[in-house]
DNA sequence: GGATGTGAATAGGTTCACAGCG
DNA sequence: CGCTGTGAACCTATTCACATCC
């Protein structure tokens, strides 16, 4: 039985995968607006993200911009409405667990590039850390994750720790009010519904890439297709 | 016309996605094994790896192994028949381009930690970081691309450099016979077909976990269900 | 003519459900 | 019984193809 007591305006309902595409069309409708290009066409995009022209219609579809047939897309009109769509107006507030390495590595790589979705806090056990400005950001001990969290209303957490420590970390802030997780930790995480989990396994990613190179046959010809639409 | 020369033993034939969860059965199979039981069942490998049992024997199934209806399988021959078919038996060496923070936490990640799949070569741009042992390995001009994959033999590579550099490098990298590539440049590389490229998109990633955490309605109960098989 | 927007067709991956077996 | 192996159903995502518009 539907429930058709659904809100009149048509909020678009897009899935995992096009939320993905559109943070690149994002990204490069930047470089295109950079350039003083004023309008796209979907095949231009297409080809910037390696993707096919139909599938960046689509995808436009479900945010509900629509171009016009001879000039194609408006550049900063779909930039700003894609912006609208995936970014929350008053900014999101990230933690960061696990200061290690690779928790550097994303630190550095995410600190104030941008202005709509800030790490603002680190969480570490080793003593050594607490108390100092890692890369722009305040690093806590583990046992003030509650009190950081909610005092700043984060909601998104960034988990780079060791895979025997990610379940209970990963716990912990979904105790303090975070229903995002990007996780690094090679673990399945078993947490509440509300949260949404995006896993990224290091080790997976090498062994797939290195399983696919080869079976790949060597190239036959010097002048070899080229990859992509 | 369908070629039906196809030599007769029946290579299985697994899709990307498969590949991936072999690599995580393979993981917790260790631990299985660790942990000193002969045998597993298909839902217990399922629920340490966040999917459903039928799942697990699709993919099993993929590989051509087979379990005993009473037993399950037997954790031993099962990890050992997965390795066989992920990995090569000579193992395969592997080369990291840009050796920034994201690069060294990579190399970190992945130094030492597979006998099968090694980081053998750096490259950097930075004179300062040339000659030097980074990580266990050692670190050379980008000038040195060709003949430093060629002698290694390698086949494999890393891409941690800025997006700018990401497909000149990469020509440079398949030119020297890399035919896989894991790229954590936020830019779609262009490549000959045979080139295998697996993308992380940590900009992205993060956004997509921004965007479904806001999605996400709060915590309704005390006790929520789980997410999970 | 060449673009967009979109219903319909296709492809691909996941789950169901059940036969078969120990 | 409860497990495996697997054809078939299902569901989702992508692509095709064409009506439509400037």
């Amino acid at each position: 039985m539907p429930d058709d007591r659904t809100p009149n305006l048509k909020l678009p309902t897009a899935s995992d995968r096009t939320i993905g595409r559109l943070s690149l069309y994002r990204r490069m409708l930047n470089i295109v607006k950079a350039e003083g290009r004023p309008y796209v066409y979907s095949h231009q995009i297409a080809a910037l993200c390696g993707v096919t022209p139909a599938q960046v219609r689509r995808d436009l579809m479900s945010i509900g911009y629509s171009g016009s047939p001879n000039r194609g897309y408006d550049t900063s009109e779909l930039l700003w409405s894609i912006e609208d769509f995936l970014y929350d107006p008053k900014g999101q507030n990230v933690a960061l667990v696990g200061v290690g390495n690779l928790g550097r590595a994303i630190l550095a790589y995410f600190t104030g590039r941008r202005p709509r979705l800030s790490v603002v806090a680190a969480f570490d056990n080793d003593p050594a850390k607490h108390s100092r400005v890692i890369l722009g950001c305040r690093c806590y001990p583990l046992d003030q994750i509650e009190p950081v969290v909610r005092a700043q209303e984060i909601r998104v957490g960034i988990l780079t720790v060791p895979a025997s420590a990610a379940q209970l970390v990963a716990e912990r802030l979904v105790e303090a009010g975070v229903c995002g997780l990007l996780n690094f930790a090679p673990m399945a995480l078993r947490l509440p519904l509300h949260v949404h989990v995006e896993d990224i396994d290091l080790a997976m990613s090498l062994e797939k890439v290195a399983f696919f190179s080869r079976r790949r046959s060597r190239p036959v010809a010097a002048t070899d297709k080229v990859a992509g639409s």
